[in-house]
DNA sequence: TCGATACTCCTAACTATGTTAGATAAGCCT
DNA sequence: AGGCTTATCTAACATAGTTAGGAGTATCGA
């Protein structure tokens, strides 16, 4: 068996300390929050001093932004390991927005870096960001697939969730008072939607 | 007309230095990021150097706390100012909620502050946390006034109406996207919420 | 195998931050 | 006038992210 070209193997070798310097970063922010991140110690986890840490990353921002690529790969992923969701709308709401809640609750660092805006100068690149927006698309169509076309609704939705997970962090973290509700939650916005959406069909056809 | 003590007057120029050096804090923090007050910064816009400012506030983390303290204080001044609310309940509902959101929407930097824990060490003061709980618990009097009891629905009420802040500010600052959504959403709340106390009320009489 | 090249990591240093120590000058009180 | 308080200053410290430039090591072409 033929070795690797050894280009390759320098090239591998460089995105494994990537991602073993994602991995300390992690651990860093879980453990100390998310804005606590420094470069010295993040340096010093890795056997390194922190000038080394740019041969791999070109600023403290761009270690924010691969994290905030990894996250919004977790969340894809996990994302679409929730097919096929149950054929009774209401049950796959539940689903959907247990789901989110839960993965926000998971890692509350994570949660801020990739919901709330919260590093002073960062913003996710173009390329990172657009993953995280196909992803709130595939909500939206799962959403038309159970008659909810109304994009207002589709803001309402996401505002009830992201609202449950927010107060879940912020005032219960690591509890589930919030989580707890998500039922009730969903059943409220299902019947409020299919009864708007009765009454909007009712408009139509009598004007 | 005999002057007052110029004991108290140095007292009285002592307080309105700190308040102007706040006036300047928010101005700074308005129009960089709530995270990107810079004491030199703020001292030069006051004709001062960074270390005079420590006979003033203890900390920059002081300087936060007593910016929290004036942003709780605003709110309950606002939230005074709603009474008398509409009799209808539904119409206070939505009077309630669009107060909130209109209060987070106003001032994005107040909202971080006072509803996102996000600068790193920051934590306010037990007595500005105290009126910040007091007001809270003035919305838990208002649902209880209109026959909302179950403190899971005041969770589930809080959660619906900072969902919908957090979205406009996230997603459409200066907007009105999710502000459109309030009525609608406090009649979802609302029907949710009467319709279950009547299933509660007939399982109990049946049991 | 040798010299050139590339790579990795280092130390030293720059700027900016919050913060502390200590000096200076002004105003107040006796 | 002399002592006390107060407000403000400069100088300096520790820590942050970041840059410059060098030392050592592995890799590659001849």
């Amino acid at each position: 068996m033929l070795d690797k070209p050894k280009r390759d193997r320098r090239a591998e070798r460089h995105e494994a300390t990537k991602a073993e310097i994602l991995d300390a970063a992690w651990a860093q922010v879980r453990a100390e929050g998310l804005a606590a991140l420094s470069l010295r110690d993040l340096a010093r986890t890795v056997g390194m001093r922190a000038p080394s840490l740019y041969s791999y990353f070109e600023s403290k921002h761009a270690i924010y932004d691969a994290m905030y690529a990894q996250g919004t790969q977790q969340f894809v992923d996990a994302q679409r390991a929730l097919y096929p969701l149950p054929d009774e709308p209401l049950d796959a709401l539940k689903a959907g927005m247990r789901f989110f809640v839960e993965f926000c609750a998971a890692d509350a660092a994570r949660y801020q870096l990739l919901f709330q805006r919260t590093i002073p100068g960062f913003e996710p690149s173009a390329a990172s960001y657009r993953i995280a927006e196909e992803s709130l698309a595939e909500v939206a169509e799962l959403l038309t697939g159970f008659g909810i076309t109304d994009p207002e609704m589709l803001d309402l939705f996401t505002a009830l969730t992201t609202g449950i997970a927010d107060q879940q962090l912020s005032n219960d973290p690591g509890g589930d008072r919030w989580i707890r509700l998500i039922d009730d939650a969903a059943e409220m916005f299902y019947e409020h939607t299919t009864r708007r959406a009765e009454r909007h069909q009712l408009g139509r056809t009598t004007r």
